[in-house]
DNA sequence: GTTAGCACTCTCACAGGGAGAGTGCCAGCG
DNA sequence: CGCTGGCACTCTCCCTGTGAGAGTGCTAAC
C-alpha cells in the first residue's frame, strides 16, 4: 500500500529528525521545526497512521515517535535518495591513500580509520582473501651464512617476509645467484607448483620448501580485518544508556569477533546491502544496522568495507561513505596489482 | 619509622584481600576469613594507626578499609616478594612465540594478547624503535610505465614498500637496470645521505627523493605499538562505576594514544618500573598504576611491554608477567636479528 | 479534513525513611 | 598496658512516593 505523499514526508521528517537528536519526536517539534502548515494534532492523527502501519512506534504513551525497523527500511529504498561525499573530503581521503604504503593491509587500516572518524560509528575493513598466492618476485637477503632473509611479493597484493635457514653455508654472492636463478623458475606459480619443482641442491631445497609453506601460510593470515571506531560507537546515546551492550561490544572489538557479524559470504560483487535491526543474523546486532560493501572479488574471496551502528545511524552518509571507500580500495588494488591479476 | 609485624601482615592482608575482593575490607572480615587470634576490635585499632601513617584509608565513616597509594607502594617494595610465572605457563607462551612469523611488530602483537588474556588487564607491547634506517637492498618492481613499486629492505629488519611515481616513461627492463645502479650506491645508507646523492636523471632522482623520504617515515611508524585488554580493563570495577571514564580509555586505545602515557624515555636496560596512582605523570591514569619493563635497547630506542589497570592491579601476577615477556621478546631479538645488529 | 481543548499516562528527578554495615570510642578485664 | 565487648554514631543503599512536565489520544466543533 502506498503511503500519501503529506504522510510520507513525515516520516522522512521524523526519521531524519530521530538520526541527528536521538530523541523520540513529538507532533509538536515537527510543526514548529519545520514550518508546517499544518497543526500538531494533525501531525499526531498521520503519525498515528504512520505507526498503525508499523512505520513508526513510540516507547511509551506519552513519548514521541521514533521509527520503526520498517520505517527505517522504507527510509533507505525509497526516500534517502542517493548522496555522495563532497568533493573536497574525497579529494583529501584520496591523498591519504597514496601517500599511504602501497599494501593492502595498510589500506585497510587508512581506511578503517578514516571512515569511524568521519561517521562516529564502527567500521571494519577486510582486504580480499586470495585462493591461492602466485609468486611474482623473490628476493634473498643474506643475513650471515646460515640464515637468509626471504621477501617474497605475491601477485596478489601481498608482500611476505620469512627467515629461511640454510643448510649449508651460503654466501651472499652465491645467494643472489641463487634467487636469479628460482626467480625464473618459480614467478607466476603457486605454492603446489613451487613444492613439486625439482631443486638443483639443498639450499634451493630448503628455500622452496621455506617458499612454500610461506605461501600456504600467508592465506590463513591475510583474512585480518582493520577495525577502527570502537570510541565513536559506544559513544552513541543508545550504548550510553545500556553499560553491558557497551562491554560486549567492547569484547567482540578486542578479539576481532565482531568480524563474524558481517554477512560476506552472500555478498555479490558491487553489490551495496543494508542490514537494519533484526534483519541481521545475530542476536548482538538486533538492534544495530550494518552497511557492507564489497570489493576486490576479483582477487579472491571479496574483501568488503562494513559500518556497524545503531539502527539510528545517518545512512545517507554511511553509504555514501563505504561506496565511496569500496570503490577507491577497488581502484588503488586494480592500480597497483591489475596489471598482473 | 618501621611498622610492627603484626601491623605490616595487616596491611598485607588488607592489600590481598582488597586487590581480589574489591570492596573495603572490614575488620570483621578479617578476623573471620584469615582466623586471626585477636578480636575485631584489636584489628580496628591498628588499621587506625596504618590510617594515620596514610598506608589506607576508608571511602567513607562506615566503610571498611582501601589501601592508599602509599600502601600499594609499599606492598610492592617490601611485602609482594619476587614471583615467577608457572613452568606450564612459560612454556606455553614460548611455544606460541616460536611458532609466529619472525617479525617483531607479530611478537609484540602476540605479547600483548597474551598479557591481557592472562592478566584481564590492558597491555601495551612497542618494538624498539631505530634511530635510523639504512638501506640494505633496493627493488624496483615495474606497475606501468609511470609507477613503480619500491621495496626497500632495511638493515634494521624491516622490509618498507612505497609507490613511487615515474616522471618519464620506462619500461621495465630499464627500471631494473636502474634499481641495480642504485643499488651499489645506496647500500648501506641512511636518509641523509641518499638525500645528498647526485641522480644522473630525473627517474633517478625520483626514486632517490622517494627513498629518502620513506627512509624517514618509516623510523616513525615503526613505533606502532601493540595494544590489547581493553575488553578486560574496562570490565574491572573501578571503570563499571564510571562510565565517562571507560570512555575515555576506550578512545586513547582506538586511536592508539594511550602509548604516549607510558614513559617510555626514563626507562634503563633491564629495569623494570611500577608506577602506581599519582606517580603517573598524566591526570587520566591517576587512578591507574602502570608496569613497564624495556627490552632490546641495542635495536635502538628500547622497546616495551606495560600493563596498565587499575591501583587495585594484582601486582605480583602483573611484574611477574612483565618481566617473563620482556625477557623473552628480548632473547627472540637476539636469537633472530642479534648476528645484524 | 482539520483543529482546539482536555483528560490521561508515563517518565524523570528529587526527597524521605528504614535497614544494614562498619567504624570510633569507652570502660572493663587480664 | 594491651586487648576486648558493647554501643552509639554515621554513611550508603534501596525503596517508595510525589509532583512537575511532556506528549499523546480522543472528542466535539469548524
Amino acid at each position: 500500500m502506498a503511503l500519501s505523499d503529506r504522510r510520507e514526508s513525515i516520516l522522512q521528517i521524523v526519521i531524519q529528525d530521530y538520526i541527528e537528536t536521538a530523541t523520540p519526536v513529538a507532533s509538536r517539534h515537527v510543526v514548529e521545526r519545520y514550518a508546517l502548515p499544518t497543526s500538531a494534532a494533525t501531525i499526531r492523527h498521520e503519525m498515528q497512521l504512520l505507526e498503525s502501519e508499523g512505520y513508526l512506534t513510540h516507547p511509551h504513551t506519552s513519548a514521541g515517535r521514533i521509527p520503526s525497523n520498517r520505517g527505517y527500511r522504507h527510509f533507505v529504498q525509497s526516500l534517502m535518495g542517493h548522496a555522495e561525499l563532497g568533493v573536497a573530503e574525497q579529494a583529501t581521503v584520496r591523498h591519504q591513500f597514496f601517500q599511504a604504503a602501497p599494501a593492502v593491509d595498510e589500506w585497510a587500516d587508512l581506511a578503517a580509520t578514516v571512515l569511524a572518524q568521519s561517521l562516529g560509528l564502527l567500521a571494519i575493513v577486510a582486504p580480499p582473501q586470495p585462493q591461492r598466492l602466485r609468486v611474482r618476485q623473490l628476493e634473498l637477503i643474506s643475513l650471515n651464512d646460515l640464515l637468509a632473509l626471504m621477501i617474497v611479493v605475491v601477485q596478489e597484493a601481498r608482500v611476505i617476509r620469512q627467515l629461511t635457514p640454510l643448510p649449508a653455508p651460503c654466501p651472499p654472492e652465491q645467494l643472489d645467484a641463487l634467487a636469479h636463478r628460482l626467480n625464473i623458475d618459480v614467478s607466476g606459480q603457486d605454492a603446489d607448483a613451487v613444492r613439486n619443482f625439482p631443486a638443483a641442491d639443498a639450499d634451493e631445497q630448503a628455500v622452496l620448501d621455506t617458499l612454500a609453506r610461506v605461501l600456504d601460510r600467508d592465506i590463513e593470515r591475510s583474512g585480518a580485518a582493520s577495525i577502527a571506531g570502537l570510541g565513536g560507537v559506544v559513544s552513541q546515546p543508545e550504548f550510553h544508556a545500556e553499560p553491558e551492550r557497551s562491554l560486549q561490544m567492547i569484547e567482540l572489538v578486542d578479539r576481532q569477533t565482531i568480524t563474524q557479524f558481517v554477512p560476506h559470504a552472500t555478498l555479490q560483487a558491487g553489490g551495496l546491502r543494508v542490514l537494519i535491526g533484526d534483519d541481521n543474523p545475530s542476536d548482538f546486532l538486533h538492534d544495530c544496522s550494518l552497511v557492507v560493501a564489497p570489493y576486490g572479488a576479483e582477487y579472491g574471496r571479496s574483501g568488503y568495507v562494513a559500518i556497524i551502528g545503531p539502527t539510528r545511524m545517518n545512512y545517507s552518509r554511511s553509504v555514501a561513505a563505504a561506496r565511496f571507500h569500496s570503490a577507491l580500495l577497488q581502484e588503488m588494488m586494480d592500480t597497483v596489482y591489475g596489471g598482473s591479476a
